[in-house]
DNA sequence: GTGGCGAAAAGTGTATACACTTGCTTTGGC
DNA sequence: GCCAAAGCAAGTGTATACACTTTTCGCCAC
């Protein structure tokens, strides 16, 4: 227990906010997550600290502080004395990962409804340009990219930073998800859902705009492999030959 | 698309859960995490990473590691080169706290009341009288961490890990703000507010629980002294003698 | 040939050392 | 007497060193 003695100047107020200049930590965290959401990094590979070092020419500090900030946001998982891995969400995590997206998007999307603006519902139009044309190109990693920061942009709309910054998070893992349970929903069928949900709220549609979202988000769950392998692996090494 | 040799090997498969051992960087997060909680440390205060070292008798390598975590939940503030010290979460951050954890509590108690069992009920009963019993002793470390864990018990019982991982972060955090902002909230109004949830969970009336819970967080951020002092400086320090 | 035991190599966990930034004090000038 | 600039102390940022755990490879026994 610290002593409550000498520590009363209440004064030094460092901003509150954190519009990082991105130091040499932030550097790495950013280079590996986006590594792992563009599927370069599989699930369950392992991420040793001195091959990274030499990477990205840092020292096994550095590294440290970054996979311990990837694992607190749960794309990699530390086993102690055995090192970082990508994680592998199990099934229960990725229903739940979704159930939690459901409450949290649902809700904001009826809020954005009742106070969007039209310039904003331009905005999302010109994002939808952007999503379209990643996937008629065929970019993956920017697709990717963009498919998900639809939602955070949706959030972020509503200028409630503390929800914008948790539903990344849960996007990120929602992409690693994906990438591990082979999702069989196409790209062009949620850019197709997303648009939908753009008219509904330029009809400012709460109930509906609701309602499209949930479906979204029951349509990409449901189009992943949740049942197969991993779980069953006792049908997966039956021999069946 | 990056060379896929060498990176097979998908067979490691740490265990995804972190039932951790609490390693010693964990007893320290939570040292102080329990510390800012029952107010034995005010916001702003500077946490010297030599002095933490020195209490927990470890190296500044560990008492490092537990501030960036801390910092992570947002109930420390890392100034580059200058410490870190405990937050001072701003008035907007305090709304979109209670926006986010409405938005989530009142989807999840929802959903509780379609399938909690009697046994459950009988769980948060004995809560409610542990709750009564830390107010009626004027336990205030102990009635704080009760009194936030009713709503983490809550979303627990929904079996949503990650829900209920949140929610303990929004609560930390939700503590700092009542600490910060000087909640005229009594803990005999929550408490009673709790017993009211409770009541309708027991009659499986989803409208009126979900209610209720909104209800009960507006009450507790509307007693919150959000308006004065902080933004204002201008008026707090206007000569007025 | 297979299975287990043991030693060496590899890798993580923690501590310590050093460079550099920040803030304060002191000194010199105006 | 006050302000400014330089030096100094304190403390953070990064790297390196060392202890200990895990893994792997080799060897011996069966």
């Amino acid at each position: 227990m610290p002593s409550p003695r000498s520590q009363l100047k209440v004064v030094p107020a460092p901003a509150a906010g954190r519009p990082a200049p991105a130091g040499a930590t932030d550097r790495i965290v950013e280079s590996i997550t986006a590594a792992i959401v563009e599927r370069r990094l599989m699930p369950g590979t392992k991420l040793s600290e001195q091959k990274l070092a030499d990477i990205f020419a840092v020292s096994r500090t550095l590294v440290r502080q970054a996979l311990n900030q990837l694992s607190r946001d749960r794309l990699v998982t530390l086993a102690p004395a055995r090192g970082a891995f990508v994680a592998m969400p199990s099934v229960d995590e990725a229903r739940q990962v979704f159930e939690v997206r459901s409450m949290l998007e649902s809700a904001s999307i009826k809020q954005l409804c009742a106070r969007i603006t039209d310039r904003q519902i331009a905005e999302l139009r010109l994002h939808l340009r952007d999503e379209a044309a990643a996937v008629a190109r065929t970019d993956v990693a920017g697709r990717t990219r963009l498919l998900a920061d639809f939602h955070v942009v949706l959030a972020r709309m509503l200028g409630n930073a503390v929800l914008a910054q948790l539903l990344a998070d849960l996007l990120s893992r929602s992409s690693l998800i994906a990438l591990m349970y082979q999702s069989s929903h196409s790209a062009e069928h949620s850019l197709a859902e997303h648009g939908l949900i753009v008219n509904a709220l330029e009809q400012r549609d709460a109930r509906l705009a609701a309602q499209l979202m949930d479906q979204h988000l029951s349509a990409v769950e449901k189009n992943l492999r949740l049942d197969p392998h991993t779980v069953d692996l006792s049908a997966a090494l039956r021999p069946q030959g």
